[in-house]
Order: C-alpha cells, then structure tokens, then sequence
DNA sequence: TGCGGCGTAGACCGCCGGTCCATACCATCG
DNA sequence: CGATGGTATGGACCGGCGGTCTACGCCGCA
C-alpha cells in the first residue's frame, strides 16, 4: 500500500526497486535487510522514498503484493462451480502439476514470505497481501468442501494455513535438493505435493481403522465449539 | 549457551532475567524486544549482560533451552524398542496427550519459538535448541518406520520438517485463539495435533495405485459432518 | 521575473545492539 | 600491612538503524 504517485514514477525506477528489495528481504528478511542499503543500491534517497512509502514494513508488502498478482496473472482457476465429486481430485492434481510451471514466479514470494514471523504473517499490514496470495488454495478448499471430498472439522483458514506450511517446506527442500529443476523432479515433486494435500485435506485419514480417539484420557467435557 | 559462569550466578537473579526476558520475547519477538529494556527491568547492567552472554541471541537461545529442558524433564519417552505394531499409534497418542500435563512450561516454548522466522529455527543459533525440543518426534519417526507403521517413501528429516511446520501452524493458531489455555482447549488441540500427525505418516492404505482417481477413499470412511 | 507546488536530497534524531575501559571487590601472598 | 591479579560490574561510547524535517531544484504559468 504505497501512496498511489508510486505508480506514476518511472516504470524502470520503480521495478529496479522492488527488484533490489525483494532479493534483501528475501536474503536477511524484514528487520535484517537495511532499508538505507537497499535505498543506496537502488539510487532512492530518504527523502524520496518517504514521500512514497509509509515506512519500511510498506516496502515489503508492496513486494508481496507484487509477486502475488504476478503469480496469480499466471495462474488459472478452473470453474469450480461446475467441479463434480469424482472430478474434485483429479482435478486438484491437474492444477498442481500446472503450479508448477510458475515456480520461478512464486519462488520469490516464498522466499520473503518465509522470513516472516507467524505474528507479523498475521498482522493487519501483510495478512491482506498474504490472503490473496492464499486464494487459491481457499478456493480449492472451499470447493472440496461443498463436494464433500475435504475434511470440515477444521476451519478453512486453518486448513489452507497447513497447505501454506507444507508447501513451504517441500518446496524449500526441493529448491534445495534439486538446483536445475528437470521435468522428472519436478514431477515427483508435485506429485509429492499433491499426496500431502490429500492426506491433510481429505475427509479420512489415509489408513483405515480406528481413528483417534479410544486412548482419550479422561472423560470428555461436552462443551461449546468456541 | 551463555558462558559457564552464568550458572555460577545467585539464582534468584539469573531466575529472574529469564523470566523477564521470556516475557518480553514472547511479546515482541527477537528483533521487537528491547535489549536495554529487559536489562533496565531485570536491573542487570550493560557490562554485566555481556560478561555472561555473547550476543543478544544467546539470551534467546538460553530462554528456549530452558524451556526445553523443563518440559522434557517431566515428559516421559516410551522405550520405542519394545513397541509392538498395534501398540503404535495409541502410544503416540497417549505421549502427545502427555503434552497436556507441561503446557504450562510448553507454552513459554511455544510462544517464544513462535515468533521466530523460519530461516532463523534453522540457523546454527537456534536449530540445536528446537531440535532438543523435536527429538520426541524424531524418535518417534523413526520408531514407526522400523514397526512399519510410518510411510517410507520419504527421508525422515522431511517428515519431521513437516511435523514442525504443522505444529508450528496449530500451535501458532492454538496460542492465538486461547490465550489462557484450559484443560479442555488443550485436549482438543492435542487431539487434532496427533490427528495431522497420522495424516502425514501414516503409510498409504492398500492399493497405493491410482488412488488420486476416487474422490471418496475406501470403505470405512467416516462420514463428513455437516 | 516572480510564484507555488511537486519531487528530492541528505542532515539530523532517538534508539538499537554491542564494545570498552575504569573500577570495585576480594582472596592470596610477600 | 600493602601489592597483586582474577572476578564482576557500571555505564560512557560507537556505528548503524528506521524515521523526520527542512531547504531547495525544477517546471508550468502568469
């Protein structure tokens, strides 16, 4: 949410500073990258940064925004409203398999978005920018829910909060493992991926027989859900 | 991992800056919280803070450890060597309601470790302190592949990453919703904790093939509620 | 030529984590 | 007794931080 003369400012300025904050933020994150330091390498005094920008936590958000329209202008949606219940999965496996051409793109979102403390993930400033970057999985949720192929004890944000994690860690430990991405890795990983939705998302646990549950200590008070 | 002469302190004093400076990490995080003033309050000087510790970190790192430390002194470890099969999952079951019994020290853990980023769990400053805390869910790992009752297709350091970054997550919603913990949110929170740990190691029901094709997973299934 | 507002530069502020040194304390020893 | 040397402490001081503020260049316009 900078002031709205940011997008009157030359286009080359304006992405050559978003580039060098994203790289900063994404290295040292929110309090380890200098503010005085990217604004040196972009060639933005104080001044002008100011009179653009509400303070430093604005930069970083505009990052986020950034990289998440970028990401989401990539991305489609299919129709859910038209999604049958044996269409719900498949059909999930379609879209993560396509996610994952874009990979460059949400690649630098993670990147910052992981330096971020819960706290600060959930504060007003980012949880905005962080929840469109989230609709996706929201949707899917959403949509998995009313065919009744995902879980409904929990609430949706928790769910697509799990999603966001996993896919966090996955993701970090193949950008790790594999630094030239092949078809075949990149297959494995989604699949891998999608695997973890389904075991998090779907109504049933993945191995049958008794659930959770006998080994309960204590009796259950039978209180009000919150 | 403050210098030996730390624990050579009047206790009440070493007691009470832990205590002090929990608090306020727990409040603000690292980077939030105010050095000078956890020193101001705990009426220890400049001089005197860096004759006992290295930096800033090292304080943290030595909340957490004595979080740590509290906690695994009262949670008991089953001798995983002589589970049988059936005796998996409830066993596991019954050690994360154990939890239940130090959440009052956890919950100092869980709200200071909370605020850190993940880069920064992972840094050499910290990583050894949580995986203190996660050697629990390490062993367990490890003791569920050798009974057969944890998938293999993975490395065990990706399932205990994942399990951090779940618990992470619950937690990090637990502690959000239910400031003051009671015995019944806490149970619940422990039930779903175990729950999402069976979805993620559980190994896969029989057929493992094509089973991202049907929408509604094998027999037995419970139904969703709703 | 003078004027007013947009945009800019960078000096400056208070606070931060961290360093440094003078000194108080106290047991040991000639 | 005084001298010595390690332990422990106080707090002045440092560079760098995010953020503020003021002076000024620039340009369209009368």
């Amino acid at each position: 949410m900078p002031r709205a003369r940011f997008y009157n400012l030359a286009p080359r300025a304006r992405s050559r500073l978003l580039r060098i904050a994203t790289r900063q933020f994404a290295a040292r994150g929110l309090e380890g990258a200098s503010l005085n330091e990217i604004l040196a390498e972009a060639g933005v005094s104080k001044g002008a940064y100011y009179y653009y920008f509400d303070d430093k936590d604005d930069l970083l958000a505009t990052v986020l925004e950034d990289a998440a329209d970028a990401m989401l202008a990539r991305l489609a949606m299919p129709d859910t409203a038209r999604l049958s219940r044996e269409d719900f999965w498949p059909t999930v496996q379609r879209l993560v398999f396509g996610w994952a051409a874009s990979v460059d793109l949400a690649g630098d979102l993670f990147r910052v978005a992981v330096q971020l403390t819960p706290t600060q993930r959930r504060s007003p400033r980012f949880a905005p920018v962080l929840a469109k970057a989230q609709s996706l999985y929201r949707r899917l949720v959403e949509a998995g829910r009313r065919l009744g192929c995902v879980r409904t004890d929990l609430p949706v944000d928790v769910l697509v909060r799990l999603l966001e994690a996993n896919d966090a860690v996955l993701d970090g430990i193949f950008l790790a493992v594999h630094p030239t991405v092949t078809p075949w890795s990149l297959q494995r990983h989604t699949r891998l991926v999608f695997d973890t939705m389904r075991r998090l998302l779907a109504v049933e646990g993945p191995a049958p027989g008794r659930r959770a549950g006998n080994a309960a200590p204590r009796a259950r008070s039978r209180r009000p859900r919150r």
